[in-house]
DNA sequence: AATGCTTACGGGTCACGTAATGATT
DNA sequence: AATCATTACGTGACCCGTAAGCATT
């Protein structure tokens, strides 16, 4: 898991559509596919469910959307203050 | 910035020595200097002072560190979360 | 046919270990 | 000499794009 992972599952938890998803992330579907396969592997939790209808997100995906976003803005915060702290804005 | 670099920067601040942190990190000394100079790289800040004396943090190192501890401790959190939610332990 | 997701494959990047170098005690 | 940190270099893994495959409409 990381954060590259963390932004491609947040967005195409937004768009639940691979390609606009991989359009949004600057990227083509394969690798997309790929990434969020890896990342349910490293999980050992699925997190989308694919069938006819299309792209939904598991319970399981539900909980860790709202993890992910928080873990991905503190991971702004964090370059934020320590900059910040570098410039003697403190 | 990626989850394994906070790690290594975690341990680094602790031990204050490349040998002892890369032994903890089950890794040798050169790869560690790289990925920690990458990290400043990449954050545009120094973290870390050398000199004849040894290493230490710098004040924006210092920050850092809370960061990079709170991220990680997130990042465990949201991995137990969501593996309970999969398990239907909610 | 067309759309959407997945598998297959080749290329470039990156992380690691080993080896060699530099610096300090 | 010994210890510590930093280059230098070769190898293996991984991410990406292109191409091909498969299913559904």
């Amino acid at each position: 898991m990381d954060f590259r992972q963390l932004r491609q599952f947040v967005v195409l938890a937004d768009e639940l559509n691979y390609r606009k998803a991989a359009e949004r992330l600057n990227m083509t579907q394969p690798p997309l596919s790929i990434a969020i396969k890896r990342l349910e592997a490293d999980l050992g939790v699925q997190l989308f469910e694919r069938d006819r209808l299309g792209v939904r997100l598991t319970m399981a995906g539900g909980v860790f959307l709202g993890e992910a976003r928080r873990l991905l803005d503190g991971a702004q915060a964090a370059l934020q203050v320590t900059r910040d702290a570098a410039q003697g804005r403190i």
